[in-house]
DNA sequence: ATATTTAATGTAATCGTTAACATTGTTTTA
DNA sequence: TAAAACAATGTTAACGATTACATTAAATAT
């Protein structure tokens, strides 16, 4: 048998309205009938339907997210973060990998306006502008993370990947290291462009020219990564240093530096982009930016949640960034 | 202005029986109405409301999904799995972190069954049967995913992790190793107790006694797998090898043993129950236990989906598990 | 040409809740 | 004690789709 509001209703002997308002925790109640309903609620398991409830009401408690990949371990901690205080606030969270693909982020952006999501933090493509502002206009709280879409005017919150990269080369200069590679992935992303634009910065201000064959683009994973390393590595004249973007490529970089049997630092420093949990324990311990992971997820969380809340208030106020800065992790992959 | 089905149902001229069904690619319809339906809807760019549908349909084309802890290399893929399954096959994914606490679990289960979710793949704690039994005999179908729970009747997918480990075990006796340490966690879930006893069968077997001292059980989290390492590598007569039960008390371990000074295999060697990416990138890379990991994921995904489509017609059979077999990866962590 | 069958569309109830408004019951004030 | 004010509860129309059933239009048979 079907059970509803309308059957405690029944048996508790008032109308559904009470009930709600029960539900709400409505205090305007008369303990006695608050009580008999609680007592009811308790006594056929009723659960409130949060279906209808969202119909009705126009809200879901929901918050979907987008990000590249969650295998990689910088968004699994996106994700984490966005959680905890999603559940911490009575949202509940729809993952969505969007695989850096911006048909898939595409269709992503679809279903999370047709479940009439609460919210939406997104790590974009920086391709769906239109429907991300169709989106916004719907009344649709977005948050960008990480990047930005150009032609997109919403809250985001960033690292600040231009100060993160040239620290990182500018650090390598100063130990020595001449030849310097660049190992990044999609420049027309701002993540990638940006921490292009540090390396480059850095080489320059050293009185060095960026060379190109020492500058490979690939598509920030591990895969691509040890594409990139190996032809590096064939290079006549070998750089003596390589500055890795993210997080997957510098383990795949790793990992042909090994299978070359070549030694850290002797023969190639490595500096990678993003501090992984395992940074301490290769050999050696990586060099490498750290970037604040968790405060990432959690600033959007809460900076999503808030203007949630304000719905409406803030809909002509002015959009804006909150930047979070790197911290360079001196270790040993680096003489 | 608000537009649902009665706007394009007024504008095309029709009724909305008539748009929904140009929605659900009804078949008996003149080609003339349809594209005069399909017109509209693109020109106000029209999409449908999700919850409305859910509502009427009794149908939300959702998946939940509880794991402890996507942070943990292990749960990200198999989130990743299930979300790519789940895609394909039009449902969407909602991600829950249980930190395999049964409380938070619970917490989920609540809100997942009030958000009529259309089925659920859940890493259990084992320790809500009543109200998983009581979501099952509500019509949400559920598969359970790595690890079972007593008194719960439904399908799953599992891991042979007895054999899992029992073959880690009798590797290292078998390359001479004789007091052998078991790094665990939670033996109150079935993981837990089945690698153990996997690792005291084969101490056993190989005619030794399980040492008490040297089987220490932690929570499977990295800080765990570090204090617990710690207190074995202060005993008098230290072990010669660690075998330890998951990925995040693995690089808890490691991370001890480098700070301890120890070389690898050389003062002690280490076998890891699951292999995760970094583990060839380690020195020395790391023999390990590799577990299917994604294929668990879609496994179970796969499952629970045809449960749902076939729903009802196989509510009274017989529920059954798939176990999935591990493998042992041999590199330089031993001698 | 009319009756009969079949195909295409329309009407309206329904899903389970909430909330605006109406009503009843209880105090307080004059 | 009656009137006024306020507090507690009830009635009912939404929310936006789907779908059983009713109706109308077209196709076929007689």
């Amino acid at each position: 048998m079907k059970i509803n509001i309308k059957t405690v209703a029944k048996k508790a002997g008032v109308s559904t309205a009470t009930v709600s308002r029960v539900l709400a925790d409505f205090k305007g109640m008369r303990e006695n009938t608050r009580n008999k309903v609680l007592d009811v609620i308790k006594d056929l398991n009723y659960e409130v339907d949060s279906v209808a409830r969202s119909l009705r009401q126009n809200k879901t408690y929901t918050i979907g997210i987008i990000v590249s990949n969650v295998l990689s371990q910088f968004y699994s901690i996106i994700a984490k973060s966005v959680e905890d205080k999603a559940l911490k606030s009575g949202y509940k969270l729809i993952l969505c990998n969007g695989d850096d693909d911006p048909f898939k982020e595409l269709e992503y952006l679809k279903i999370l306006k047709s479940n009439k999501v609460d919210g939406i933090i997104l790590t974009p493509t920086g391709k769906n502008a239109e429907y991300i502002n169709n989106i916004i206009k719907s009344g649709i709280q977005v948050v960008l993370l990480d990047r930005l879409v150009e032609g997109v005017k919403c809250d985001s919150v960033l690292v600040d990947n231009y100060n993160g990269s040239y620290t990182a080369v500018k650090y390598l200069l100063g130990r020595g290291y001449k030849r310097i590679a660049f190992i990044g992935g999609y420049i027309d992303r701002t993540t990638g462009r940006q921490r292009l634009d540090g390396y480059s910065k850095a080489i320059r201000d050293a009185g060095f020219k960026v060379i190109n064959d020492l500058v490979k683009i690939g598509d920030f994973k591990k895969e691509s990564g040890m594409k990139l390393t190996r032809e590096i590595l064939e290079e006549s004249n070998r750089p003596d240093a390589i500055f890795a973007a993210n997080i997957d490529m510098t383990l795949g970089c790793l990992i042909e530096i090994r299978k070359a049997g070549l030694s850290i630092p002797e023969d190639i420093a490595i500096v990678g982009f993003d501090d992984p949990d395992w940074s301490i324990i290769v050999e050696p311990p990586l060099t490498a930016i750290s970037q604040p992971v968790y405060d990432l997820g959690s600033t959007a969380a809460d900076l999503l949640i808030k203007n949630i809340s304000s719905k409406g208030d803030n809909s002509d106020r002015k959009p804006f960034t909150i930047t979070l800065s790197t911290d360079l992790i001196i270790r040993n992959s680096t003489r």
